[in-house]
RNA sequence: GGUCUCGUGGCCGAGCGGCUAGGCACCGGUCUGCAAAACCGUCUACUCCGGUUCGAAUCCGGACGAGACCUCCA
């Protein structure tokens, strides 16, 4: 258990301020996040939000918590657009691509497992699926009927958002004002089952072509979007639990809806703290399909996409995104790449020193302030922006503790170490490659490098400058160090 | 149109009343056969116009500009 626990504060999307953090039952956080719709790859967008809740449940472990993280998969595509006309979207991609639903749901889900381990992604303590929870689904929505919020037309439900409001306040999470919205909004058409503009589906009747297609008390249909994440995360972390998170965009209406539905069936709000991650941007706007500034997390690191000229590691990736905090924008451009390239690396050379640090019997710097530091950046609503900044402070003494211009106690080195490798691997969930570990190609470098060594010893400059450039051409950089020539 | 965010140095990105992060680039230096790499140092910015204050990038008002949401979206 971390002493850092009690310091934690986080902004509420809800009350739109930092709060103290402090868990429902001590030492334990429930945490649920809405996750992908697969009916297509998950594109950096959606990894953005991924990695985001990724590090923020790895913080919440460091500091001790005992973290049990739901993220739902959404594998039953049954949506209204925006005229509010049921589309199935996982069905839609299906018959694009002439497959069954549940080849689709299949085949993405095993794109998103890959991509999880490319990126780094801990595994959530589970990932429930809509088509899982159907039952529960159900019974959640006759619950609501019960509770007087939703009534049935024609073999589907609607959320009754008016009758909502006489109890509750509908919008109380994005702000939103019923009357405010019935002004803006397009009439009802005539064939419209809706009473109000704002009610939403809880079950949709099926249309003789949907593929996926589940019986219930009020015929054959399709859960509505939002109530299974009501469904699930009541099922794995009850009525009412800490964290609920997802990205800007479902504020409105899936987490709303979510609450109302909550609310409405169990007469609680589910969360106590709604944390949102900003939008991903590039060159300057949100990432979208229609806008054709749309990219893939694979494509980035295969170096496969036009919007950038070469690829880069997901770890790069990682540390960029980390060097943003959670709530801002984040502008992918290259030039923002290359120095996020840069920097990480300056950081990994730091990182494979320390061990090889020399220590001296006084410390020149407070090493215990230094890691304080890292702990009040996280502290503070999940600044990982800071915290980089804080650890390129670490990384900058122990460039000076190498250079003889700083010391280090033996104690502090090995504090420092731990404290270093947590914040980066643990909570940043960065790797570092320690070694080349190109099993055939080491031996015949070293015969190379030993090749030019001598050329050098004899001032052959001629030679060693062939050698050098030889192996440039063929993509590897030589460096010649103090302790001798690396490469990679 | 409504609701809401935001405008920071060449680029990215923190800060949210005084101590003016950090990364990358530039420049200077150390090292080096030369170079590259690496390391050290330097560079002092807050869209504009008013106001509050001893003091504002930070608070208030206005202008201009950008972005998001308003029933597809992470």
């Amino acid at each position: 258990m971390s002493t850092h626990q009690g310091n934690l504060v986080v902004y509420n999307s809800l009350s739109g301020q930092k709060e103290k953090f402090e868990p429902i039952h001590t030492n334990h956080v429930g945490m649920y996040v809405c996750g992908p719709t697969l009916y297509s790859e998950p594109h950096m967008g959606n990894m953005r939000t991924f990695i985001n809740f990724d590090m923020i449940y790895r913080y919440l472990l460091v500091l001790g918590y005992k973290v049990k993280y739901v993220r739902n998969i959404t594998d039953a595509g049954h949506i209204t657009n925006s005229l509010g006309e049921a589309v199935d979207s996982i069905g839609n991609a299906a018959r694009l691509e002439q497959m069954q639903s549940l080849e689709i749901v299949y085949k993405y889900n095993v794109k998103f497992q890959e991509l999880q381990r490319i990126y780094n992604l801990l595994p959530p303590s589970i990932e429930p699926t809509a088509t899982g929870h159907i039952q529960e689904q159900i019974e959640h929505i006759e619950k609501i009927i019960e509770n007087g919020f939703a009534y049935v037309v024609n073999g589907s439900v609607y959320f009754d958002v008016k009758k909502y409001s006489e109890k509750y306040e509908y919008g109380i999470l994005s702000g939103r004002k019923v009357d405010e919205l019935a002004e803006e909004t397009r009439v009802l058409n005539a064939q419209d089952e809706k009473r109000f503009f704002a009610d939403f589906a809880l079950w949709k009747k099926a249309n003789p072509e949907d593929m996926q297609i589940w019986r219930s008390p009020w015929g054959d249909g399709n859960p509505g979007w939002h109530i299974e994440c009501t469904a699930m995360s009541t099922k794995y972390l009850g009525s009412h639990f800490d964290i609920h998170g997802g990205g800007m965009d479902l504020k409105f209406p899936h987490h709303e809806d979510e609450i109302a539905q909550n609310c409405g069936s169990l007469g609680c709000n589910p969360a106590k703290y709604w944390l949102h991650a900003n939008m991903l941007n590039v060159n300057g706007q949100k990432m979208s399909k229609s806008l054709g500034n749309y990219f893939l997390p694979k494509e980035i690191v295969d170096g496969t996409t036009e919007l950038f000229d070469k690829p880069y590691s997901p770890n790069v990736i990682r540390f960029f995104m980390m060097q943003a905090q959670y709530r801002s924008n984040l502008d992918f451009t290259s030039d923002a790449l290359n120095a996020a390239e840069k920097g990480f690396t300056r950081m990994s050379d730091a990182v494979l020193l320390i061990s090889k640090l020399k220590t001296s019997a006084t410390s020149s710097f407070n090493v215990d302030e230094l890691i304080a530091s890292f702990y009040e950046a996280m502290n503070d609503d999940f600044n990982t922006s800071i915290l980089v900044a804080n650890l390129f402070e670490a990384v900058k003494r122990i460039n000076l503790i190498n250079d003889g211009n700083d010391t280090i106690t033996t104690q502090d080195l090995a504090k420092l170490e731990t404290e270093m490798l947590r914040f980066i691997y643990d909570v940043l969930g960065l790797q570092i490659l320690t070694e080349n570990s190109n099993e055939k190609l080491a031996p015949v470098m070293d015969l190379v490098i030993d090749l030019r060594q001598q050329a050098r010893e004899n001032k052959d400059w001629t030679t060693s400058d062939k050698i050098r450039d030889g192996l440039a051409a063929a993509g590897i950089t030589i460096k010649d160090g103090k302790e001798g020539t690396s490469w990679g």
